[in-house]
DNA sequence: TGCATTATTGACAGGTCGCCAATACGCTGC
DNA sequence: GCAGCGTATTGGCGACCTGTCAATAATGCA
C-alpha cells in the first residue's frame, strides 16, 4: 500500500505535460469565449497548479496564440497531385480540402476563426491573416492562378473569399442551418464566379 | 476672477454626458481591442469618473453592445424605392447602400464586425445575427427574391454573403488592398451568381 | 440668498493575471 | 537500496481591472 501511494504531484516530460495543457486549452476555447476562460479554470481542468501555465506558455495570450496556429494551419491538400480538368472540377477539390480541415477541428475552429477571440489582438490579426493569405495561395495553385500580375489584388480578393468561407462554416457548424453539401455547392459557385467572371475585370485581362 | 473659476465638477444634462461618453467609447473601441480599453482610460478620455461609465450604461460589456448596436444598426436603403431592371442593376444599388454604411464608421464598423471584438459573447452574436438577418431580409428585398420557400436556406446564404462583405470591408478601409471600386465589383458579382445560380441548386426550382 | 434635487465622485471588495522563491518528485551513481 | 541532485511544480504576493454605493457638490428654483 505505502509503496503505492500516488504522490500529490506528478512529474511529465515537459513536451507531454505542454501537450496535455494545449489539449485542455483547445477545449475550453472552443466552447466559452476568450475572456470567459480563466487560467484558474484551464489549470484546474488540467489538474495543474496556474503558475505552471505561464511556465510552459508564458501570457495567457501567448496561450491562445498557439491554440489558433494550431487551428489554422491546414494540412496538405489532396496528397499534393494538383487536379485537372474544368475550372468547376479543381474549384471543387479546393473546396473539399477547406471542408475537411474544418470538420476536424468544429467547434473550435468556428471560435477562433469566427470571432477571433481575443478581440482585434494585431497579433492575432497577423496570424490569421497570414493562414488566410497561404490558404489563399494553396487554393490559387490549385486554381491555376498563380502568380501573375496583378497578384496583391487576387490574394486580397481570395482573402475575402475567406471571409465566406468562415461565415459559411459558422452556418454549418454551430447553426446547423445549412448541410455540408448545400455549404459545398455554394462555395464551389461563388469560387467559380471569381475566377471566370471577377478577376478578369479587376486584374485587367489576364495573360 | 473668482467669479468665473471653472468648477471641479461639470454638471451635464444627461442625454448630453451619455452621448459624450457614448462618442469617446465608439472611438476607442475603434482603434484598440475591447480588452485593451480600460473602463480608466476611458474615463480620463472622457474626463469623468470611472464610476459615472457604469452609472450610465451599466457593465462595460453594456457599453460594448449599445457600441455594437450603433455600428450595424444600417440607414433605410435608397429613399426606400425599390430599384427595377435586371438583377445586376438591383444587386448594385443593394451593393451601394452596404458600402456607403460601412464607409460612414469606417475603423469602428471594421473592428465591430470584423474582430466581433469581445471574444463570442453570445449577447452580441445575438446583435449581430440580428443585424445580419436584418441586412439579408433588405438585400433580398431589393432583389425581389422575398419570401417563398425555403427562406431559412436563403436567409442562411445570405449571411454567408455577410461575412465576405465584412472581409471586404477589411481589406478595402484597415488594409487598402482594394479599392471601393474594386469591392464593389467583387460583392456584385457574386451577390448576382448567388441569387441567378446558386439558390435555384439548393432552395430547389423557386417558383 | 438658502434649499432641494441629483449629477458626479472616490473608495471599497472581489476577481484575475504574471512573477518568483520555495518545494518535492524522480532519476542517477554508489 | 539509499543518499544526492536537477528541475518540474507549487503557492502566495503585488498590481490591475471591474461593479457598487454612500458621500459630495453643482445647479435650478423659491
Amino acid at each position: 500500500m505505502s509503496t503505492t501511494e500516488t504522490p500529490r504531484r506528478r512529474r511529465l516530460d515537459p513536451d507531454e505535460r505542454r501537450e496535455q495543457i494545449l489539449r485542455c486549452a483547445i477545449a475550453m476555447f472552443g466552447d466559452r469565449p476568450y475572456s470567459a476562460v480563466s487560467t484558474s479554470d484551464l489549470a484546474k481542468e488540467a489538474g495543474v497548479a496556474r503558475g505552471l501555465i505561464n511556465h510552459y506558455f508564458g501570457t495567457k495570450r501567448d496561450l491562445y496564440l498557439v491554440v489558433v496556429r494550431q487551428m489554422v494551419t491546414l494540412g496538405p491538400a489532396g496528397s499534393g497531385k494538383l487536379p485537372t480538368g474544368s475550372i468547376r472540377n479543381r474549384a471543387e477539390v479546393g473546396v473539399d480540402w477547406l471542408l475537411n480541415a474544418i470538420e476536424e477541428y468544429g467547434k473550435t475552429w468556428v471560435a477562433v476563426t469566427g470571432s477571433e477571440g481575443i478581440g482585434d489582438d494585431p497579433e492575432v490579426q497577423r496570424i490569421l491573416d497570414e493562414a488566410d493569405t497561404a490558404a489563399a495561395e494553396r487554393v490559387l495553385e490549385l486554381l491555376g492562378v498563380a502568380g501573375a500580375d496583378h497578384s496583391a489584388e487576387l490574394r486580397a480578393m481570395v482573402r475575402t473569399y475567406g471571409g465566406m468561407v468562415k461565415a459559411a462554416g459558422r452556418e454549418w457548424i454551430t447553426r446547423g442551418s445549412l448541410t455540408r453539401e448545400q455549404v459545398r455547392i455554394l462555395l464551389v459557385d461563388v469560387l467559380v464566379t471569381l475566377v471566370r467572371d471577377t478577376f478578369p475585370q479587376v486584374g485587367g485581362p489576364v495573360a
